[in-house]
DNA sequence: AGCGCGCTGTGAACACGGTCACAACGTGAA
DNA sequence: TTCACGTTGTGACCGTGTTCACAGCGCGCT
């Protein structure tokens, strides 16, 4: 387990989601959860969530499960950064906006604290309480906000272009919506969202389905 | 290869990613393409598009690669149903606006027939070409459109029980936004498009990769 | 006509994540 | 104090998807 190079993907992903129901389990005032409770919560079984935790070097106790508060804490110190994580968003289009009303209204250790457009008539604006920027002005702004991330919601046309402005400002992560494959350095890491395909997969899958299992 | 249970969800995926580069090898006037080509306009090695096309049993010919239009109505032989795919969606929010904003604009083979919301001053508006129709209309608007799938973009509260709703309707495949797990029938495919647990991934991920590796 | 290059098709090997099954152990009851 | 139950931690196993490596073959060049 050597500094760089950590958890697999798969993961770090259900470690996003245990949080979840961690939050809530606190929330309810129920100070202990066994694996099979988190299980039941996500698409995994009890020997999943154990082997999970045991990844990330975290023990419960036998016959008294694993305690919420200390291990909601131990994931935060996985996840987060110490002083949280900063996004900028590229594109201001409908789903931009509709990013940013998600972002305002999600409580998460993850906050977008800029938005750029090329589009002269949305610069200066604010939409749902982030200004819209210029993006010549986007080298300062990464830097002043120490954004780590950028969400890519502009047209494919302008998707690699974006991306490679943003990894030149020194961000290492991205989120594409749009629907193309970009040609990045190694060290970036870019998750695609693509509604398009999610929709046709589950469409391609709901036909072929076998009428019952279970 | 039997007639239930078809190909596997990563190919499924593949062939709708490959659809696009051949669009545009056609729009180009390109007739036929190599799997190399195909392998470097995705996240894929010439073998994987191979394997790939072998699974779906189309053969190319060596020398000379695939035949673009062949593949291209090959595949959609597989993907769509051939009269179309339409799809329902529920909660006109930000989100909802957003993507019908998206499908409206995007040439697929796939449709948005219809969107729903729970307020009362939505329903009965249209947006971006989309009637939005009340949720009492659901099973009338499923049944009359043959809706197989359904979007899912309400707060996570009214998730499963709209999920229910839809699959009591007959739908058997969603697409959900919301950040829950959704407790469903073992005959409905659903895919979860969790944004911010995208987007802590990627941040995660971006901490802790290499500084370079090629 | 003959040759060589480069592509396809595919069995075999590999890697990874997920599951099983069980030993170890702490807790609560008797 | 002792016992039995239920849960954790984990080595071994398994299945799936990916990659390797090479045989087979068609085209174009000479």
């Amino acid at each position: 387990m050597n500094s760089t190079n950590h958890y697999p993907d798969r993961t770090v992903e259900r470690l996003c989601t245990y949080r979840r129901t961690l939050r809530r389990c606190l929330d309810e005032g129920k100070p202990r959860v066994f694996s099979h409770e988190l299980a039941a919560a996500h698409q995994a079984t009890p020997a999943q969530v154990r082997r999970d935790l045991m990844t990330i070097g975290f023990s419960g106790s036998p016959a008294r499960g694993y305690d919420v508060a200390g291990l909601l804490e131990y994931i935060g110190d996985i996840l987060d950064p110490p002083d949280g994580t900063a996004a900028v968003l590229l594109g201001v289009g409908h789903l931009g906006r509709a990013l940013l009303a998600h972002f305002t209204r999600d409580r998460s250790p993850l906050h977008v604290a800029a938005a750029f457009d090329i589009t002269p008539e949305k610069v200066g604006a604010s939409c749902h309480g982030c200004t819209i920027h210029p993006l010549d002005a986007l080298e300062r702004i990464v830097a002043e906000t120490h954004a780590t991330v950028g969400i890519l919601a502009v047209p494919a046309e302008a998707a690699e272009d974006m991306a490679l402005k943003l990894v030149a400002c020194g961000v290492r992560g991205l989120v594409n919506f749009a629907p193309v494959l970009l040609h990045l350095p190694s060290d970036v890491t870019c998750e695609d969202i693509d509604i398009t395909v999610s929709l046709e997969k589950v469409a391609y899958h709901a036909r072929h389905a076998e009428p019952r299992v279970a």
